[in-house]
DNA sequence: AGCATAATAT
DNA sequence: CATATTATGC
């Protein structure tokens, strides 16, 4: 079939190529396609809806409700649903319920805009979050981020090819196949457009939510005004507002949410040396073991885990789980939580936890995150920082601070791999350091200096 | 509601 | 191929 096109279409050929398996149909059909021949877009059904349609079937909760407060709650607390499709899907479900004013035709001119692919930096409007699937593969422009603005628009983004139908603004998308959407951003080629005209409800096909950070935010949010108690799926659907989303998707989220929680924070509590107590314990405990971490210096030794800011602590602030607020360089992805732990082809810092803590006036990031709050520290800065030290030791001479703040970052984060230019400690140095702390009697097991360097040795390869 | 696990995306 | 994230099943 390709080939086929090809011959017809002529000219574009490099970009239709791509476009083509990228996108699958979308774009084609608008206008050009129109001839017709070409695909019949196969997977898009593309039954024009005319009212409503009600997906019934297998969505069971999600889809169609909706409505319901749409416009009404604006901003304050419960996000309505702006839409904010990022990538040109999805407007017309926004319309659909989305705001009165002017919507088919603005839609439409949206549409043919964010063909041409501007749209979305420049628009204040939300692209936003759209992180753009697309660029995953293509490295594209990482940076495209789009200023996501806090404020509204919170709607769920799913992935789903057609996506459509789903009244519900969250924004999901679901390509079918890995690499096609398209995007907008970056992809220069026209596609996306015409998406939902066709929404089906019959593609039930699965699409996921996206669970971005503001979506994230008010889950946490929800989450905290709940109480640890009442933080049941049920109620902070209710409580978030969102709609689209289910229960389902909401409890899959707790679950996660919980988990970290339980590891990261855990973490801290037992962090603290196994006391000898009876040599019964096994390990059949992959927590975080006694990692090597010789207590160089105990007094000081990084009190671990304060408050991670991304997955919101118990008792923190809403505030400080959303912040947004660093300029510049970041995608919002990263952000503060991290939240989107998952990709960013230039930064992968995972960041599970950023030990935050109030750092120090000198401390080195001081400069990066000047005013970022606690839960601030972006992992850019700190990686940056890292990475960069080995380079720089020779020339700059990095400063002890500098150095022990490393040190402090690898070892409370054990999970991660070490920075370059550290090296796990000597097995020696570590038995030696047990004893010297009264913890003479280590299990056999341990001896072994795999063990004690575990997670991290095992990940280079 | 929760947990385990499948499915899937990267 | 490994891992992360979400969906599903029980």
């Amino acid at each position: 079939m390709l080939h086929l096109k090809l011959e017809k279409e002529e000219p574009n050929t490099t970009i239709s190529i791509e476009v083509e398996n990228l996108s699958g149909n979308k774009e084609n059909n608008h206008e050009q396609s129109a001839g017709s021949d070409k695909y019949p877009a196969p997977s898009t059904p593309q039954l024009k809806q005319g009212a409503r349609l009600l997906d019934d079937g297998d969505c069971q909760d999600q889809t169609n409700c909706s409505t319901e407060k749409e416009n009404g709650e604006q901003d304050g607390e419960s996000k309505s649903v702006e839409t904010t499709y990022g990538d040109s899907v999805a407007e017309e479900d926004t319309l659909l319920i989305g705001e009165p004013e002017m919507q088919a035709k603005s839609i439409v001119k949206e549409e043919e805009d964010s063909v041409d692919g501007s749209k979305n930096e420049s628009e204040s409007h939300m692209s936003p979050h759209l992180h753009n699937d697309d660029s995953p593969n293509n490295a594209i422009s990482p940076h495209l981020h789009n200023v996501d603005c806090p404020n509204n628009v919170i709607s769920p983004h799913l992935h789903n090819d057609d996506n459509s139908n789903n009244v519900m603004f969250p924004q999901l998308h679901n390509d079918d196949s890995p690499n096609n959407v398209i995007g907008g951003a970056n992809q220069p080629s026209k596609a996306s457009a015409l998406t939902n005209s066709s929404m089906s409800k019959s593609n039930r096909k699965k699409m996921k939510v996206d669970w971005t950070s503001e979506l994230h935010k008010k889950f946490v949010h929800a989450v905290e005004q709940l109480g640890v108690d009442q933080a049941i799926p049920s109620r902070i659907l209710e409580l978030m507002k969102v709609e689209g989303l289910t229960r389902h998707n909401v409890a899959s989220h707790l679950q996660k949410y919980r988990m970290h929680k339980r590891h990261i924070l855990p973490k801290e509590e037992d962090r603290r040396w196994p006391r000898p107590r009876d040599p019964v314990q096994k390990n059949y405990y992959p927590h975080q073991p006694i990692m090597a971490y010789p207590s160089y210096h105990s007094n000081h030794a990084v009190p671990v885990a304060p408050v991670y800011s991304m997955w919101g602590q118990p008792g923190n602030h809403p505030a400080s789980v959303h912040m947004w607020g660093s300029p510049a360089y970041h995608t919002p992805w990263q952000s503060a939580e991290s939240w989107q732990w998952k990709s960013f082809p230039g930064m992968h810092a995972d960041a599970w936890g950023c030990p935050v803590m109030p750092p120090p006036p000198h401390s080195p990031y001081a400069s990066y995150a000047p005013q970022v709050n606690v839960s601030g520290f972006h992992n850019t800065g700190a990686v940056n920082n890292v990475c960069s030290m080995p380079q720089n030791t020779f020339d700059v001479q990095p400063a002890e601070e500098v150095i022990d703040k490393v040190v402090k970052e690898a070892i409370s984060k054990p999970w991660l791999p070490l920075p370059l230019g550290l090296k796990p400690p000597s097995t020696d140095s570590v038995l030696y350091e047990l004893s010297r702390q009264g913890i003479s009697n280590i299990p056999p097991h341990l001896g072994n200096s795999d063990s004690l360097c575990h997670g991290r040795t095992l990940h280079h390869d």
